[in-house]
DNA sequence: ATCAAGTCTGTAACTTGTTCTAGATTACCG
DNA sequence: CGGTAATCTAGAACAAGTTACAGACTTGAT
């Protein structure tokens, strides 16, 4: 609970600055692997090797694969999360808002399907040992949903299960999507559908 | 295209009785395996030596551990379809209905989940390669969720949509709630909170 | 009954994620 | 600086999915 000065970092050690760099090197090499090929295609000796570091090393960075590509998703979500920032969505109404941005999000996702489908597999593959991390991302999703709506005060018990279910239709169309069973149009059909939910739930009074 | 007399299996050579014997000893021992460890209990020799088989047989039936995976949830949910139609849920809207549907088959899945994990866990994360099998696990569901609906005629374009959605809806759910990131009663919340999206797309007009 | 084609078995090999170990390097403390 | 604990490296070893292959068994047609 004792607070830190930096992003979100809560009771880890704190890493020299050549562990620092390492860390980086590792994730720009699982990103980029993962770019090409996709899941298989990042494969630890390779990332080690990329990273300019010994396998072992590797795994005591990251306890395993997927631990490695939920943090390279946090990694490019947290980019993601700057970047919608910097130009909010135009919509008239908070759901206009969020599906505008969940389709700028796939747009950019769609630029690296390879990477995409290395992050997403990773996010839905993963078991509990690698929950803390994959609720970081859960958060840092959740996060941008909110900021999306715009909401003028905290949102209600209502508005944050709408915004699960978002975010669980959301993961699931992505899936569909990179294995090839939905269209683009789909997905945007899907998002579109499931953003309704949000009018639904606007409070009935303030 | 030659017509079949059984349920669903276009287009694949008949099997002799032996061989559909090893099929069906074959998924039995998957999900025997399953129901204790899970995923990674679902191991191809263990398979093979369950089902009295060589490996290069259990290989030449599924070609892959998702493969099999895949077929064992394709012959659980044939099964849970069966259930499910002797007892039609009761609620009074569309909705109802088919949120208890689900719920129903959460609750199975609650007895069996280490079961239930196997066959999730090799739903999302299968890749290209087993498209048509997933999709026919799609399609089951999306059978069982119409069923459910209880229509008077063909569900419209905006119903298909929200029963896409509440497949999303679903299939993440049970995947947080597995890897132990949500509750039962979350699921419960979130099954309930997608099901809304069937009276929003209830026809303006019959 | 016999032959050819296809299938099944048993087993070894290969691949990639993961673990382990011994020795070199680095970081920190006095 | 010197010592010590932690970290890093290189590489072997192990586990489980997957592939390969030689020989035995089935099947179906003649």
């Amino acid at each position: 609970m004792t607070a830190e000065a930096g992003a979100a970092d809560p009771a880890t050690p704190p890493l020299t600055e050549r562990q620092e760099a390492r860390r980086r090197r590792i994730l720009h090499a699982s990103a980029q692997l993962a770019s090409r090929g996709g899941f298989d295609a990042v494969q630890m000796r390779e990332v080690a090797e990329a990273a300019g570091v010994a396998l072992g090393t590797l795994y005591r960075y990251f306890p395993s694969k997927v631990h490695l590509l939920v943090a390279t998703m946090q990694d490019q979500l947290q980019r993601m999360h700057g970047t919608l920032r910097k130009r909010p969505p135009a919509g008239e109404t908070p759901a206009e808002r969020v599906a505008e941005t969940l389709m700028r999000a796939f747009r950019a996702l769609q630029r690296e399907p390879h990477l995409a489908d290395a992050m997403v597999r990773a996010l839905t593959f993963a078991d509990r040992s690698v929950s803390p991390e994959v609720d970081t991302v859960s958060r840092l999703t959740t996060a941008i949903i909110l900021d999306a709506m715009g909401l003028p005060e905290p949102p209600s018990a209502r508005q944050l299960s709408a915004v699960r279910v978002i975010e669980h239709t959301w993961h699931s169309a992505l899936i569909t999507w990179l294995s090839g069973r939905a269209s683009i149009a789909q997905v945007k059909i899907d998002i579109e559908t499931v953003c309704k939910l949000i009018d639904l739930t606007a409070e009935p009074r303030a």
